[in-house]
RNA sequence: GCCGGAGUGGCGGAAUUGGCAUACGCGAUCGACUCAAAAUCGAUUGCCCUGACGGGCUUGUGGGUUCGAGUCCCACCUCCGGCACCA
């Protein structure tokens, strides 16, 4: 019979699911496995959105490759899913063909749900859980007034990045190059009232805490680290005396202090208009900041723009030096980074140089020193290097690091500054003006507030969920849709009992999935968001896989809440995901897929034609799983070509072998013995070693490849006919993890046992050594001659065997040895002169 | 500009501690089976010279260390990813 995927994936997915294969009990639950070390292995939960895509399909191939490996190495794996059932394009899906987002993204977790059992992936589904339902995000909205009680979620008004098209805030890791994350519109800035989450107050921990991370991508950690973005330096107030006002600056570089020659503000600094008020320079300042306003970030940002500013026609003094420099208004300072001033210093950075070339200002030398492999004007300015002092009262003749911290100590004895740390992470901004997603529980009451200012009230968490209303239009007008649910909005103060309305911004649903993971623990928990112990037993994740496409923004979300609920008691873990293996995309032609290209891959289309286990081993096989890769069809049929041959071998086994001892086996009957322990050998380093797959996967096929070299010679005798049973059968169990259901039917047709009950495999070490080895002599480093050498030989009879060999004696003809290297058990090398 | 990663046959890739470069797969060529094709099974397949035996060359480039380098060191080139007027 012809290898059927689809007969043979029906029958075991159908033998999972009656048994509930890979469920697992809490501990205190009937069939807790206590006796096993815990491993929890997690693939970021999916989007739903249509229909599963490639991506999909290689993060859980290479997730549940991972879990069932560890099952059989001894561990109790938890391996649970859920949907990430929030967000954007549901709601988008509504406004263009007035489908209600429920009904969409139900319809997509249920046809993702159908292909996962398809795929035949080992999910414990009995923890199956979606963020958009109230069971759910009621404790979503729970963990929200947590972080409000401890003043971790605030809300203030802002100056936020705005999308056009969705109408929604942005946070600041959703804006790409100046432009919105999902839709691709430019964003604007808008001054608007949001809610936030302060997770700069973690900014430390963020980094100092990649220490406890076990295994993580060198890459990712870098590209958060960078995110993060911790600078150091001192903050430095210049005094306006003529408008009565400090203007403290963020520099990383105090030494340059007696430098700076000119002084910047942003165009949104807060004080700016009361600068100039009613001075010459008013007008010009006003249209250069209006000017400055309607440019995108992009605009703004780009990197060959000419330097532009007003003079501001006032000045503000150094306190260094006590001299007054003029004050200007450009766009190069920005108000998100730092105070949204700074103290230029042109000799030694090229920005300020740049602004002082073209406004014609003093450029101060007050370090020596030359670099000369970058382009610098004739005085080799500005210079970024180290060197000593000039220029700079008694601090001259120091070199400049010494410097550094005198200046520091100086200023703050002065009372005029002091050391300082600066972050490029922002608080996350986690308010929406949008529909789908968990509405924030808070409720505005006139009567508990004071001067017309509506007081903040949380809704007691017994009131929870705050239940999304129905609406009938979805489309944002620049404040939430659920604005238009009049009944809903209009409530009751929980303090005072009082009319209050509601809170109309839904969250952003980075919060939504940022401790989903926990829940999966205790899913089913109606009193708490989990139970301490259970969560305490199950975490961390010791095994996370995902995109490298969250490397910044979930991850770090997701860090921040583990902290922040450790913090608040509820946790016991800093860190939630111990291990990371950051997956590469799929492209296909080369290129990224997507619709509009039209090079979309469909796993539907191939579990179909080739049947799930080709699809899934395929997508291990490709290359190394952190890297991407190329899909072709004629690699699909490869695979598939070589599970129809394991098949095929099965077959023929089954029929012509009966089982019995290998234990004795000679000649070639010994070969493919010693063949299948290489394979466990080398499947089991390689699954440890990181996670290569491709070569798990090779060495399999070779497996299958000398069993079909030796068959024919093996099928005459018992032992050979055992032999042959147990490499097959070993095949089978070592490509389990990838091709699940092909390895369970042929591990259970040739020994009658379930392949995923049976502990794996271990290599016999006697099997592992041979008594012969190839010993490769060389002439001068070159490759001469192979010999087969006994294993054990010693230094002096290799020397003999390699001076034995004909091709050898022809290089060493008329010539003398001078060295004579001896590698035991693989080389010997002659040095000729 | 700063940070990270990678360059190996026609293609995807392998090479674990410095010791047989190109495992495995794809593609290609040939053969067996077949009326024929597909499927399958088997053989060959880095490049160059040679009728053959055999020899030379080869891991982005150039140097170095070493008996020996894809692997270590120095300099450079190219590509990919992240960040970027961040003071």
């Amino acid at each position: 019979m012809a290898y059927d995927p689809k007969q043979i994936e029906r029958k075991w997915q159908a033998v999972w699911a009656e048994e509930r294969t890979w469920e697992v009990a809490n501990p205190g639950q009937p069939g807790y496995e206590g006796s096993k070390p815990k491993s929890y292995v997690l693939e970021m939960l999916p989007y739903p959105s249509g229909e599963p895509h490639v991506g999909h399909l290689k993060c859980y191939a290479v997730g549940d490759a991972i879990a069932h490996f560890r099952r059989r190495r001894g561990f109790e794996v938890i391996h649970p899913m859920g949907f990430d059932s929030f967000g954007l394009p549901a709601e988008n899906n509504a406004i263009k063909t007035g489908e209600p987002p429920r009904e969409a993204t139900e319809r997509s977790i249920a046809s993702f749900r159908r292909q996962f059992g398809e795929w035949g992936i080992s999910i414990d589904w009995s923890r199956q859980l979606a963020t958009h339902t109230p069971e759910y995000y009621r404790w979503t909205q729970w963990i929200f007034l947590q972080l409000f009680e401890k003043g971790l979620a605030y809300r203030t008004e802002a100056p936020v990045q705005w999308c056009p098209k969705d109408a929604t805030v942005l946070a600041n890791e959703q804006v790409v190059d100046g432009r919105c994350e999902r839709c691709g519109t430019e964003v604007v800035q808008r001054n608007l009232e949001q809610w936030f989450f302060r997770i700069t107050e973690y900014a430390d921990r963020l980094l100092a805490d990649f220490d406890r991370l076990e295994s993580w991508p060198e890459h990712v950690i870098t590209m958060q680290r960078n995110w993060i973005g911790r600078s150091e330096g001192a903050e430095v107030v210049f005094r306006c005396e003529e408008a009565g006002l400090d203007f403290p600056v963020f520099t990383t570089r105090p030494d340059t202090l007696f430098g700076a020659t000119f002084f910047v503000l942003a165009p949104e600094h807060p004080e700016l208009e009361r600068l100039v008020a009613g001075t010459e320079a008013e007008e010009a300042v006003r249209e250069y900041v209006n000017r400055v306003g309607r440019e995108s970030a992009e605009e703004r940002g780009a990197e060959d723009r000419e330097k532009t500013g007003v003079p501001l026609g006032r000045t503000v003094v150094n306190p260094v030096n006590g001299e007054e420099i003029p004050m200007y208004v450009a766009d190069y300072v920005l108000m998100e980074y730092g105070t949204g001033a700074i103290m230029a210093v042109p000799a030694h950075d090229s920005r300020d140089y740049e602004f002082a070339q073209r406004f014609e200002l003093p450029v101060r030398r007050v370090i020596e020193g030359t670099d000369p492999d970058v382009a610098r004007d004739a005085a080799g300015l500005p210079y970024a290097g180290d060197g000593p002092m000039t220029g700079s009262g008694r601090f001259d003749g120091k070199g400049n690091r010494d410097a550094y911290a005198a200046i520091v100590a100086w200023l703050e004895e002065e009372g005029r500054g002091r050391p300082a740390v600066n972050f490029r992470l922002r608080d996350w901004l986690v308010s929406r003006q949008r529909y789908w997603g968990a509405p924030i529980p808070v409720v505005y009451c006139e009567g508990c507030g004071e001067a017309g200012t509506p007081a903040i009230v949380p809704v007691p968490a017994e009131q929870l969920p705050v239940e999304l209303p129905e609406v009938e239009d979805y489309a944002p007008q620049g404040k939430s849709p659920l604005a238009a649910a009049a009944d809903w909005v209009a409530t009751e103060c929980p303090r005072c009992g009082g009319p209050a309305r509601r809170e109309t911004d839904t969250m952003d649903t980075f919060v939504d999935s940022s401790w989903y993971f926990v829940r999966y623990l205790d899913p089913g928990n109606g009193e708490a968001a989990w139970d301490r112990a259970v969560a305490d037993h199950w975490l961390p994740v010791d095994q996370y896989i995902g995109g490298v496409e969250h490397a910044i923004l979930h991850l770090m979300y997701a860090r921040f809440f583990t902290k922040a609920l450790a913090d608040l008691g509820v946790l016991d873990v800093q860190e939630p995901f111990a291990n990371l293996f950051a997956q590469g995309m799929i492209t296909r032609d080369g290129a990224k897929m997507s619709k509009s290209k039209g090079n979309t891959v469909s796993p539907g289309e191939y579990v179909e034609r080739y049947g799930a286990d080709t699809a899934r081993t395929y997508v291990c096989f490709m290359g190394p799983p952190e890297r991407g890769g190329d899909w072709t069809d004629e690699g699909v049929e490869g695979v598939n070509r070589f599970l129809s041959r394991l098949w095929r071998l099965c077959e023929e086994v089954e029929e012509r072998t009966e089982p019995g001892d290998a234990g004795g086996a000679e000649g070639e009957a010994r070969e493919l013995l010693a063949k299948a322990h290489w394979a466990v050998d080398k499947a089991t380093r390689d699954f440890q070693r990181g996670f290569q797959f491709n070569t798990v996967i090779a060495a399999v096929m070779e497996l299958v490849n000398d069993s079909y070299r030796l068959k024919d010679g093996l099928f005459g005798d018992p032992a050979g006919g055992a032999v042959l049973r147990f490499a097959t059968a070993t095949a089978a169990s070592l490509i389990f993890p990838f091709a699940p259901h092909l390895g369970a039917e042929v591990h259970q047709r040739l020994t009658g046992e379930r392949v995923w009950e049976q502990p794996w495999p271990v290599a016999d070490p006697a099997l592992l050594a041979s008594d012969t080895v190839t010993l490769v002599v060389q002439v001068n480093g070159k490759l001469r001659d192979r010999i087969e050498a006994p294993a054990e030989a010693g230094k002096e009879e290799l020397l003999g065997l390699a001076r034995g060999s004909e091709k050898v004696a022809r290089h060493l003809d008329g010539k003398d040895v001078v060295k004579e290297i001896v590698v035991p058990g693989k080389l010997v090398n002659l040095v000729v002169r």
